[in-house]
DNA sequence: CATAAAATTGTACTCAGTATAATATTTACT
DNA sequence: AGTAAATATTATACTGAGTACAATTTTATG
């Protein structure tokens, strides 16, 4: 049987995190279109199979958090006061994050390596499309069943696809905006000022629904 | 010399598009994903080499009118009233689109395949992600530069990725219409409704900007 | 008809990802 | 402790996309 905290399961977990840090190294260091998979295996003393085991595609071995997201998500529409209007529980983990310094909502030259590494890989790039699109999936999921809508809700659909457009965009401004002036707090101001400018015009999108 | 309707260039047209024809239509029939390259060349009596001349990514097989939606878009603002501002030209273009039946907003068993063939694979859906954001970017120049603006100006990029983000919305429910209805009427409505709703919304984020 | 230019092809390669079987290691049980 | 079952790791061999480069065929031009 499976034992929770033992060996094993240890032992693969640190295996897993090995994998990924050395990784993530080579990737950040070379680019990681110039990092083959065997290359991450041998500086990881393991196989080739092995890394493949614990890693189905080469960019899962960059991209280690997308449950993180999802679960922001879930928690933040439990723990929402009744009646409240969707988008205002995102308008305020939005802030919430920004108050945090949560990873989506930081600027700093890491996270700036971290994003100039994907931009600078086709691979990585399409890889983060993708993951954008499953957010909005999740994030429409998440909105209809918040106020009992099925699934498919167009209103639903309209709503996480132009949320997760803003935070795109203005996470990107405020990237742009560290790289210009390297200050944490004009960064965390634009990325702000884009979300309350989206938050403001997607309500009157919504205006005549459920979700705002 | 090269010459314009020679012989050579005519021919290499017809390759070209023999190579595309019957591509699109192994890929229609049995899945991008279940066709190679080698089996492409092979129906097309032509060599593997040959079909990468032409088509560099094995997805430009079946994607062959990136351009178009780029001129559009030019001759669109060429066109555009001295003054006009910029989100209008595009809500007047969507307008004509849907009347021209354009493409872009024609919902059809026909485009229902095409998409669902999309759909199902996930190389091509990526190249469908990727021809998203390279739109995006070529119409946040474009608005840039229609008000003589810098061409990373952040609210072109806002209000780019927004109307993107509304097309491509109102696309997929517009064909989700059709499935259901059938009736071409009811899904340019269902189209055109979401894309004016969206429109207003955007109005509101740039109010305050020269875009709207 | 000869020759230059350009299109097509052949061959050999790299790398990601998959399938499958063999081997090593941990766990559970006596 | 010792052993059998479960599971992790590895070896091997494969497919298919995409690239590099050289050889060959086809078209254009004098």
């Amino acid at each position: 049987m499976s034992n929770q905290g033992g060996l094993r399961e240890r032992k693969k977990e640190a295996t897993r995190q090995a994998i990924s840090d050395v990784a993530t190294e080579l990737f950040l260091e070379r680019g990681f279109d110039n990092v083959s998979v065997a290359e991450v295996a041998e500086a990881a003393e393991v196989s080739r199979m092995t890394v493949f085991n614990y890693f189905p595609r080469k960019e899962d071995l960059f991209f280690d958090r997308e449950e993180e997201s999802r679960q922001l998500l879930r928690t933040a529409f439990a723990e929402r006061p009744a009646g409240e209007a969707p988008i205002a529980t995102l308008r305020k983990l939005v802030h919430s994050l920004a108050d945090r310094v949560h990873p989506f909502a930081k600027f700093t030259d890491a996270t700036a390596k971290f994003w100039r590494t994907v931009a600078e890989s086709p691979a990585l790039s399409a890889r983060a499309r993708e993951m954008r699109d499953e957010l909005i999936n999740d994030l429409a999921s998440v909105l209809a069943g918040a106020i009992n809508r099925p699934l498919a809700d167009a209103d639903a659909r309209l709503a996480a696809s132009m949320v997760v457009t803003a935070l795109t965009v203005a996470y990107a401004e405020g990237l742009r905006e560290h790289k210009a002036r390297r200050s944490a707090a004009s960064s965390r101001e634009t990325f702000l000022r884009i979300m309350e400018r989206s938050f403001s015009g997607i309500a009157i999108m919504l205006k005549d629904t459920p979700y705002a």
